[in-house]
RNA sequence: GACUCCGUAGCUCAAUGGCAGAGCAGUUGCCUCUUAAGCAAUUGGUUGAGGGUUCGAAUCCCCCCGGGGUCACCA
């Protein structure tokens, strides 16, 4: 059973009273003829022409000022807010008095009437006629906004506890308008990657979601059961697997944009469910995929935001093309004064961090990859603010990509940076199955005592490999994370709209 | 997973060992151009749950639940 608050409690007597008057608190259908914005704006013109302009608006009560015998009352609707102005000179006494008693902050009405100007000038509906169209029984969490002299808003006492918001969310979307237009700037991004990538001759396809073998990622899987197959599954931790398969059936240019899910920790940048995007463009090499990337994120920067220069906290982030590149060898020896090419082991390499180093904690048993990226972090990562591109990945921590010809330990590949952290991830793909083979080997070797990240054997997709894959860049990147920073948002969470949280009691 | 901080009325927050409070929201009046409307009165609490210390606990201790932050993990 239901327990309902007091508040919740005096408006349950509210909604009785009006069944007893035979008023129907959820009628099925409701009429407008403008929202609130294009009603203002129509407004503007029929003033300058003389003409009178009756409209029938609906929205969500969001303010009141009951003054007795007239009433002021802000509704809101998908596009802004209107002023509704009621007097007991066009309505009566009672219908005046019925509108101030029976609703609350947070019912749905509709108004009809004519709109006027106030002695303050604010485009109003002068109503002539009102009817509810949804009651609300839960008060949302009150908030008032204050405009000041100058035209900004301050909120007072608005819901801010980031918890309830993200249970809630719809009470936040309700009551937050800058919540709702973060999600329509996510709406927008993700066209704006379909508009880009659509206009390159790229494919959108859907690949699975369950699969019987997870890959293309060192990432734990989430895992599932099929009765009916009676196999265990496996949500996907990485499209490539898959949109790479299609490159050797000849469709040359492949996207997808969906969702990923790895049952791992949670950060102000991780979620295990999260938006990625994956691409592959047969014939290209990751310096190629390096110009596509600056150029498609400058495309989204730009049609959302109306400008490649981007604030994000306190950095102005510039997507204007060329990024900034930076040669992993070189850019650790310069934050860090390590030259990894002159430690081609594990164990050297260690030594060396050590070393120069003795407060920093690499793992001992880490593979060099593995150090080269603990370099990474620690030196050269928090001075990648700027959009820049780092490239040249240590082969062992890079088991789908192609080596570069000239060394052996190093694979064509490279990370987009900016603002401190990792964005997007590409490489020049390795196609030669036997190479292939030979790395899942290598892989399935490293994880050997490891159950949890043992990275599976994928034999068809090596019998895919095998009938010619042609060469290829690939790119990976999540989308949350394009969010953020295109949303002046910190926390991952602001750009779900569900964000997981733990069960309630 | 580790560390750390937090949880008080519908919302935002006070009260740091001594009577659980304020603003907004709500309720009842008054008010015919308000916009954080105003004026007057007023309702609302298992202080996240449980246990302990104490004459006395929102406050101190233990444990649990939930959350934030930092770190770890995350090719």
């Amino acid at each position: 059973m239901t327990e309902y608050t007091s508040l919740e409690k005096i408006r349950l007597e509210k909604l009785e009273e009006l069944r007893a008057e035979g008023i129907d608190a959820y009628p099925a259908r409701a009429t407008r003829t403008h929202t609130s914005a294009q009603v203002i704006a129509e407004f503007e013109i029929a003033e300058k022409e003389n003409r009178e302009l009756k409209a029938t608006v609906v929205g969500r009560i969001r303010a009141t000022r009951a003054m007795g015998k007239l009433s002021f009352t802000h509704i809101e609707d998908v596009d802004g807010k209107i002023q509704l102005f009621l007097r007991m000179n066009e309505l009566t006494q009672a219908r005046v008095d019925f509108f101030n008693k029976m609703f609350d902050l947070g019912d749905f009405i509709q108004a009809e009437g004519v709109m006027m100007r106030t002695k303050t000038g604010e485009a109003t509906l002068h109503v002539h006629d009102f009817k509810l169209i949804a009651k609300s029984i839960s008060p949302l969490p009150a908030a008032k906004d204050e405009t000041l002299e100058d035209g900004t808003v301050v909120r007072h006492a608005g819901l801010e506890d980031p918890e309830l918001r993200a249970r809630q969310r719809y009470a936040d979307l309700a009551v937050n308008p800058q919540v709702r237009e973060t999600f329509r700037k996510r709406a927008a991004i993700i066209k704006a990657l379909r508009e880009f990538l659509d206009s390159k001759d790229f494919l959108e396809v859907e690949t699975p979601i369950l699969q019987p073998l997870y890959g293309g990622a060192a990432a734990r899987p989430f895992e599932t059961h099929h009765n009916e197959l009676n196999q265990d599954m496996y949500l996907r931790i990485s499209f490539e697997l898959y949109l790479k398969r299609l490159l050797v059936g000849n469709l040359e240019r492949v996207y997808e944009i969906g969702r990923d899910f790895r049952n791992e920790g949670v950060s102000f940048k991780h979620n295990p469910e999260f938006t990625q995007l994956e691409f592959y463009c047969a014939y290209a090499d990751y310096f190629q995929v390096m110009e596509l990337t600056e150029q498609m994120l400058a495309f989204v920067a730009e049609k959302v935001t109306g400008s490649t220069t981007v604030k994000f906290g306190e950095h102005e982030l510039d997507f204007k093309p060329p990024w900034k590149r930076v040669e992993m060898r070189q850019g650790i020896l310069d934050t860090s004064a390590i030259d990894i090419a002159q430690h081609k082991t594990a164990d050297e390499l260690f030594r060396a961090i050590k070393a120069k180093y003795p407060n920093k904690t690499p793992d001992p048993k880490a593979p060099r990859g593995k150090l080269i990226d603990f370099l990474v972090g620690e030196f050269l990562e928090p001075t990648l603010i700027q959009p820049t591109f780092l490239y040249n990945y240590p082969r062992d921590i890079s088991p789908l990509a192609k080596s570069m010809p000239s060394d052996p330990l190093t694979v064509e590949r490279f990370e987009g940076y900016l603002a401190g952290f990792e964005l997007c991830n590409a490489f020049t793909e390795l196609n030669d199955p036997l190479d292939q083979e030979q790395r899942f080997l290598e892989m399935g070797r490293d994880y050997a005592d490891d159950e949890e990240e043992k990275h599976p054997m994928d034999e068809d997709y090596l019998r895919a490999m095998r009938y010619g894959m042609p060469p290829n860049g690939g790119f990976g990147m999540g989308v949350d994370r394009l969010v953020m920073v295109l949303t002046d948002k910190h926390s991952i969470r602001e750009v779900l709209l569900f964000p997981p949280s733990r069960k309630e009691e």
